[in-house]
DNA sequence: GCCGTTTTCGGCCCGACTGTTTTCAGTCG
């Protein structure tokens, strides 16, 4: 069994051999492109009876993925793999090589990081033609760090780097309005580098004051109407790219650097398609350039409704009804919590004020559960005495649905932390795994299965384990798992922490198919995490989820129905 | 590689920056 996955995965591997060849560059883009619409089909790759009936799809690409779904290989990407050494494609990575340079590198013997080096070294690419002393310098020395900095970051630590750099800007002499752009403002999990799009007319003083920022590792650009940084922040190395315009190419532009290429792709099709011309300064008519004042004016000359940045993937965002997506206005609570009683630093009567604060109706203490005892889990004791001040704070705010509940962990054996005769005292369990993250996915998804099929286990919390950028979590079957869920009134989590969000929109989309609930939760252990709701919030709207899809935009009433239906057995 | 009645060939989204050129190719977003 092949999966959608592997296909998309398997046309993206031939683009970049293309790309590496040095290829025609639409013919790269035509696999890519190929790779996006699978991705997007609404039915699993196994069950498309003919590619070439998908627009952008023809008869090569069909004929691949043909091939690839019998055989699970290509004799496209077999030939590439004989042609092209593994070694090269790595090397793309480097700023300044690109597929035509990279091409010509291989013509003189370059089939890895370590004969560049050489090559480098011994005077061959200085001497050719497209190559001079200052690009091998920078080889050189992107060489030295090649494969040690990490691509891409967390929206976590780009998060923390924005507002030092906005508070920087907020400062600066010089500047009309700025913003961020790109996969930042897109909210995407990770973020290769940050744009911010400045508005001025005194780009050389603002040019000067970016020269000097603090803590700049490298200058990459320093253009009119660009500068382009490399900044150091404790151990992370930060692409900054600022651009610098007229104030009224200022929506223009940032529309522009949000991205995504996908989504700009199609803007700029359909204003092709009026004999218009869309770029970053505006759209070209046959009255001359328009200027868009807001981004809301730029979407509205084109029939289109503001698109927000979360959602402009270039896929769905231009057929979808975007007006009955989930907003952060739509959630009532937050259900998955730690006070004091294990490892969070508020007590529980801080939290509930602070919950009461944000304007919510419900809300569960869900602390760590006894198996947990680094960070306090616990015992059936505990979290009995942990009852009377839940009865507390509920008599301070009458209007605030407080569950008792717990985070219960799932064994590695596959047990349950707690004895179903106690779980029934609880109002609300989640159930999670925190330990034996190596086992095999048989082992991990039997702990699962056991967890979903507890009648009292109503959420199950990040379901995949990761922490991005630090580790890949552990072996889960995420399609299985929606089954499981499915089948047996389970929920699935969506964790709004930037460091976890999981699942990802991808498994929220196939689970609101399967008609799995979601619960948006932010697994807060400090105050300031409660923010992330917001975060969370548009990560369901990636997957297009809608209230009816998040337990937590239901009334307290109508989350407890749905528990009790798994409780009682009710269907 | 994909597409299409103004097309089966010649486009394919658009523009800036750098470095190597001597008017532009390659890379990048």
């Amino acid at each position: 069994m092949r999966t959608t996955q592997d296909a998309i995965r398997h046309l993206e591997r031939i683009s970049v051999y293309l790309e590496v060849k040095g290829e025609n560059p639409f013919k790269i883009n035509a696999f890519r492109k190929a790779a996006n619409i699978l991705e997007a089909a609404e039915h699993d790759f196994m069950d498309i009876e003919d590619f070439t009936e998908m627009k952008g799809i023809g008869k090569g690409t069909a004929a691949v993925l043909e091939e690839f779904r019998t055989t699970g290989t290509s004799t496209a990407l077999s030939e590439l793999e004989q042609e092209v050494p593994e070694g090269l494609i790595a090397l793309l990575k480097i700023p300044g090589l690109g597929g035509k340079k990279l091409a010509k590198l291989h013509d003189v013997g370059v089939i890895d990081a370590d004969s560049f080096a050489e090559k480098l070294e011994d005077g061959t690419v200085e001497a050719m033609p497209g190559f001079g002393k200052k690009t091998v310098e920078k080889y050189v020395k992107a060489l030295e760090t090649f494969e040690t900095r990490p691509e891409r970051l967390p929206y976590g630590v780009m998060r923390k780097i924005v507002s030092e750099l906005e508070q920087t800007l907020t400062a600066f002499e010089g500047i009309i309005r700025f913003a961020v752009g790109g996969s930042f403002r897109r909210s995407e999990e990770t973020c290769k580098d940050l744009d911010f799009i400045l508005s001025t007319d005194q780009a050389e003083v603002v040019k000067g004051q970016l020269l000097e920022l603090e803590q700049i590792d490298e200058i990459i650009a320093a253009g009119e109407t660009k500068v382009s940084v490399v900044l150091k922040r404790d151990t992370n190395y930060i692409a900054v790219d600022f651009r610098l315009v007229d104030d009224a190419a200022f929506a223009s532009t940032l529309h522009h650097f949000t991205g995504s290429k996908d989504h700009n792709v199609r803007m700029r099709q359909l204003a092709k398609e009026r004999g218009e011309s869309i770029s970053e300064y505006g759209v070209e008519t046959k009255d001359g350039l328009f200027q868009p004042q807001t981004e809301d004016e730029l979407f509205a000359r084109y029939d289109l409704p503001f698109i927000p940045p979360e959602l402009r993937s270039g896929r769905h965002e231009f057929e979808q009804d975007l007006s009955r997506l989930i907003t952060e206005k739509n959630i009532q609570a937050d259900v998955h919590m730690h006070t004091t009683w294990s490892d969070g630093t508020l007590s529980v009567e801080e939290l509930v004020d602070a919950c009461a604060a944000r304007g919510y109706s419900w809300m569960a203490i869900t602390d760590h559960s006894q198996y947990m005892k680094f960070v306090n889990g616990l015992t059936i004791d505990r979290l009995r005495k942990q009852r009377v001040e839940i009865e507390a704070a509920r008599k301070k705010h009458p209007d605030m649905t407080i569950l008792c509940g717990v985070e219960m962990d799932i064994l590695p054996d596959g047990s349950l932390d707690y004895e179903d005769e106690f779980l029934q005292e609880m109002d609300y369990v989640i159930a999670s795994i925190h330990s034996k993250f190596d086992q095999t996915e048989t082992e991990i998804m039997q702990r699962l299965e056991n967890a979903c099929r507890n009648p009292y286990v109503s959420l199950i919390a990040h379901p995949t384990g990761r922490i991005i950028g630090r580790r890949e979590g552990y072996a889960v079957n995420v399609d299985r798992l929606i089954e499981l869920a499915a089948e047996t009134g389970t929920a699935l989590e969506m964790n709004a922490n930037p460091a976890r969000f999981d699942l990802t929109a991808a498994s929220l989309a196939k689970a609101k198919a399967a008609g799995v609930k979601i619960m948006i939760n932010t697994d807060t252990h400090r105050p300031e995490m409660l923010e992330d709701m917001k975060l969370g919030v548009l990560h369901a709207r990636k997957a297009y989820l809608e209230p009816t899809d998040v337990i937590n935009t239901w009334t307290a009433q109508e989350a407890r129905a749905f528990f009790d239906r798994k409780r009682l057995g009710v269907d």
